[in-house]
RNA sequence: GCCCGGAUGGUGGAAUUGGUAGACACGCAGGACUUAAAAUCCUGUUCGCCGAAAAAGCGAGUGCGGGUUCGAUUCCCGCUCCGGGCACCA
């Protein structure tokens, strides 16, 4: 546009031209400048010290970014062109989640192929981001779709397969050491984790054919194959692992879930729970994000305690019943045992004469779906007709079989103890079974008491002794009689790692007699073939299975599931730091000089899933011996969520009359929402709202003095909501500078908080002051080569410090607020002062990476303003020497003072009795004491 | 039910280890410049009382009720409401 009139280059008007802030022509000037300068590229090889900054990838959506998705990006690109400024040599890469489960359904709907799909989606989401001026090194990104990069997580995946974990030492060893073990000594030292009896010696395992030895290793590998109980969603045809599942509908579309026994890949995390959990001690993570990474994984104390099984089976003799309690202490309160549906000995200990009920027991309990049992949490179950013999006193206990008892947790057994546990005593109550106190007056018989504080009775040698002190008493004792053991026990479970789908990536497996051959590292990566129909395979199979071609390989067949989204972003972290080894999934170089991620930044919706795996990767890949860290984010900051800020309309009930908000209660009305775009502060675009839709075209209005009022509410951001608001929409508008500035302006970046478009115009009008200090419309240039008095430099300072702080402690809206005050400050002092200018453009380069780079070339700087060295803050502008103390008498500020920062509590007394107004308030009275804080207050006690 | 987090003007939000509550903005109201608009600038803006107005002053005030303290948005006890996570975890 500028240059539309070439003959005018040198005309006033021209010229006048020039000093506006033309954001539209500076930034996409210096977005080009940026990339054809390589300015973002990052060297694994400099002197700098590192500082490695990560934004979680997003999957690329179809449906673009709103505002809300870059303020976690914002806030990380300003922190790494700060630290950058600061001297350091800064990772920020950027790539895509690309393989999941929306680009299946999209091409399944519309008939697009995934991969094309997926291109497209991060076509338009790097046209989005590009728009915002980050400072990723594009050279680095990754897609986990990209068969360069899922060669990698192919190759992971068969590191795990081929590792076990090593209980006495703690970490993941090679599957070989393990055989070796096992020919000499068996497996008596390694108990097997996937099936805890399983007890061999070495001539045992010599013995095995091959088939056999794999069954077994399976059972010990940390990627395994296995059959259990899964999370089988029908309308996605998938199984989820357990965080993909939430109050028994899957996370994504809400679809029910129901427990399926199915043959299935998983990681065996549970090998790492304990060091997931303390893991956490060594990390800068938020206590709520902690809190819910312990939640999750569930660890608990207790004991495992043998009782004898009373049954009417002889082929039982000798059996126990092994439970898991947390409570040992309450043996002697122990009305009943349950255990659950699924339990092993189940039909085995159920009499002739239960048996009838028992099995309509089982048959209800499978009709239930996980939903229901969610839903309505009824009290059911069933006598088995065995008893358990009391290990201490002579009475028998009853087995009931209920759902209430999870087959996956413990031993799927318990100890009913009603008289302190809310759920035993509720079915005692329901089945009307005794209840045995053994605390005395803390058990009412309405409630059950989980007290750990009560004395214990009718409890034999545990009487008199407090609950808490009694639990390891009771242990000790089981211990010596050898039917019981200290046992920690964990909720988490192992992680469902395939799906029935065709978009992730093929596992580099190929199945021969049943046995699971892992392809040679030569051969990936094992390319997705390309496939036009996404439908199911059979039995529950996936896409994959429909192509006989594909999966019959080598006198095999191949597997046809594939890995799961997070398979990709359990790893991709280490991929930016060497993103085209070919290779290695990443040089030991590479990763012993980038290390740890230091900044971590995404939503708190990744706490249990993806932080879990690639905690878990990590601490395998270093055992391994790959890296030399166990934990991959050293700090986490999670963003907040940006709501939407709908608008809503009134019509009238059954006509197409529109009333306006604050006339609505006078008719009986349906409120509709209306796209946000038509939408001024609250004022409707009336012809744009006809023009929106053929149903509104004859709408008419009762408009207040002709404005229709819209109401409003806060929702989440969607497109259903009509509050969707497009980045792109407010960077042309106002540019990336301002969008940047104001979406850290908005609020606390932890924080959730609602957009207001109409907000971004004060940090607008900042960036204009701003540019104002250099130029004006009329004028021309300010700047200028004089040195910058001591007030310029004293507000300069004063704001540096601060927005230094701040940034460092990611409180970047009282950042952007400290610039504004100083930039108010140096207007009001007419500072145009070069010198001073120039350290202010790196103090801004940050926030405003284009304005400062076009105002540095302006006043004539050298090279970028990216390079330049964070000013060093000169505390001699900063000293004061007095205060404006505030005077309080009885706590209530009256007046203030300026008094000398050296004065004494005598000076200050002296001065404070004098002043009129202090004299006042004392109404004659002498004061009881004077209270002088110094560089604070004063207080006037009477 | 359990575990976390939060509540401050009309709005978003500020406020070191307890020390002038409401910074910085938005919005609103009034004004300047302009033929007009945009842009820009100035003034006011927690509520109530007192006042024609301005200035000044007084009282109340950080979800609610108590407490500790010379002094509490901040610390303690007891509630209410909102948000997030987990959910028969023995």
């Amino acid at each position: 546009m500028r240059f539309l009139y070439p003959t005018l280059i040198f005309s006033p008007y021209h010229k006048a031209q020039e000093m506006e802030y033309a954001f539209r022509d500076i930034e996409q000037k210096w977005q080009q400048l940026w990339k054809d300068r390589h300015s973002y590229r990052v060297s694994n090889a400099t002197d700098k010290p590192k500082y490695y900054v990560l934004d979680m990838f997003p999957y690329p959506s179809g449906a673009g970014l709103h505002v809300g998705h870059p303020l976690g990006y914002i806030a990380s690109d300003v922190f790494s062109r700060y630290k950058r400024l600061k001297g350091y040599n800064v990772l920020h890469p950027m790539g895509y989640d690309s393989f999941g489960l929306p680009a299946e359904q999209y091409a399944i709907e519309h008939g697009i192929p995934p991969a094309v799909s997926t291109d497209q989606n991060i076509a338009t989401f790097r046209a989005q981001l590009d728009k915002i001026g980050f400072c990723y090194d594009w050279e680095r990104e990754v897609r986990t779709s990209d068969k360069s990069y899922y060669k990698w997580t192919q190759w992971i995946f068969l590191q795990l397969f081929e590792s076990w974990y090593d209980r006495k030492a703690q970490k993941a060893k090679r599957i070989n050491d393990l055989i070796n073990i096992f020919q000499a000594e068996g497996n008596r030292d390694h108990v097997c984790p996937g099936d805890r009896h399983l007890v061999f010696s070495a001539s045992d395992w010599n013995g095995y054919d091959e088939k056999q030895k794999a069954e077994i290793l399976m059972h010990y590998r940390l990627a395994y194959c296995g059959v259990g109980e899964v999370n089988w969603c029908e309308a996605l045809g998938t199984v989820l692992a357990n965080d993909e599942v939430i109050n028994g509908v899957s996370e994504r579309g809400g679809h029910p879930v129901i427990r399926k026994k199915l043959r299935q890949w998983y990681l065996r995390i549970t090998e790492y729970a304990e060091r997931l959990l303390s893991g956490l001690q060594t990390v800068d993570f938020s206590d709520s994000m902690k809190d819910m990474q312990s939640n999750w994984i569930g660890k608990s104390f207790g004991a495992e305690i043998d009782f004898d099984l009373i049954t009417e089976s002889d082929s039982l003799k000798g059996k126990k019943l092994k439970v898991y309690t947390t409570r040992p202490d309450t043996i002697f309160g122990i009305d009943f045992m349950v255990i659950a549906p699924e339990h092993e000995l189940v039909s085995s200990i159920t009499s002739a004469a239960q048996s009838p009920a028992v099995e309509q027991y089982l048959e209800y309990v499978n009709s239930r779906s996980e939903r229901e049992r969610m839903a309505e949490k009824k009290i059911t179950g069933v006598f088995s007709g065995a008893y358990c013999q009391h290990p201490f006193e002579e009475r028998k206990i009853p087995v009931w079989i209920s759902e209430y008892v999870l087959a996956g947790y413990g031993t799927g057994a318990i100890m009913a103890v009603p008289c302190g546990d809310e759920r035993d005593f509720k079915f005692a109550r329901h089945f009307e079974i005794p209840i045995t106190n053994i605390i005395g007056d803390h058990f009412d018989g309405t409630d059950a008491n989980p007290t750990k504080d009560a004395t214990l009775e009718n409890s034999g040698f545990l009487n008199g002794l407090k609950m808490a002190d009694a639990i390891g008493v009771a242990i000790d004792k089981l211990e010596e009689m050898g039917i019981g053991k200290r046992h920690t026990n964990y909720k988490m479970r192992d992680a469902a790692f395939s799906r029935q789908r065709y978009w992730g990536e093929p596992f580099p497996i190929v199945w021969k007699d049943d046995v699971a051959i892992p392809l040679p590292e030569s051969a990936l990566p094992l390319e997705l073939p390309p496939l036009g129909d996404l439908k199911p395979g059979p039995d529950a199979q996936g896409p994959l299975a429909n192509l006989p071609e594909w999966v019959s390989f080598e006198g095999g067949n191949r597997e046809v599931n594939t890995m799961p989204g997070y398979a990709g972003s359990s790893w991709y972290f280490l991929r930016y730091m060497d993103p085209h080894n070919d290779n290695e999934f990443c040089s030991r170089q590479a990763s012993d000089y980038w290390g740890q991620v230091d900044l971590y930044v995404g939503g708190t919706e990744h706490a249990v899933g993806h932080l879990l795996y690639s905690r878990m990767w990590t601490k395998a890949l270093f055992d391994l011996g790959y890296i030399s860290f166990d934990e991959p984010f050293k700090r986490l900051l999670n963003q907040g969520k940006i709501g939407g800020d709908s608008r809503l309309v009134y019509r009238i009930r059954g006509t197409k009359q529109f009333v306006s908000a604050g006339l609505k209660d006078q008719h009986e009305t349906d409120e509709l929402h209306v796209d946000v775009s038509m939408v001024d502060g609250f004022e409707l675009n009336m012809d744009a709202f006809r023009q929106w839709k053929p149903d509104y075209a004859e709408a008419s209005f009762i408009t207040e003095d002709g404005v229709y009022k819209c109401g409003s509410r806060l929702e989440k951001m969607s497109k259903r909501y009509f509050n969707v608001v497009n980045p792109d929409d407010i960077v042309s508008k106002y540019g990336a500078d301002t969008f940047r500035m104001y979406e850290m302006f908005l609020g606390p970046i932890e924080q959730d908080k609602p957009w207001d478009t109409k907000g971004i115009e004060g940090v607008h009008r900042f960036i204009r002051k701003f540019w104002r200090l250099f130029f004006d419309a009329e004028k021309g240039p300010l700047f200028q080569d004089v040195p910058a008095n001591d007030a310029a430099w004293k507000a300069f300072y004063r704001m540096t410090k601060k927005i230094e702080e701040d940034t460092e402690k990611f409180s970047f809206n009282t950042a952007v607020s400290s610039f504004m005050i100083g930039i108010n400050e140096l207007t009001d002092l007419k500072c145009h002062s070069k010198d001073l200018l120039s350290k202010l453009l790196i103090v801004i380069a940050p926030y405003a990476p284009h304005l400062a780079e076009e105002l540095w070339t302006a006043i004539g700087e050298e090279g970028s303003v990216l390079d330049a060295a964070y000013p060093a803050i000169e505390e001699k502008y900063l000293v004061e020497t007095t205060k404006e103390y505030p005077v309080a008498v009885n706590g209530k500020t009256r007046t203030t003072l300026n008094i000398d920062l050296n004065a004494t509590q005598a000076d200050v007394e002296a001065i404070v009795l004098a002043d009129p107004m202090v004299i006042k308030w004392l109404e004659g009275k002498s004061p009881k004491k004077i209270i002088f804080v110094k560089g604070k207050m004063i207080n006037v006690v009477i």
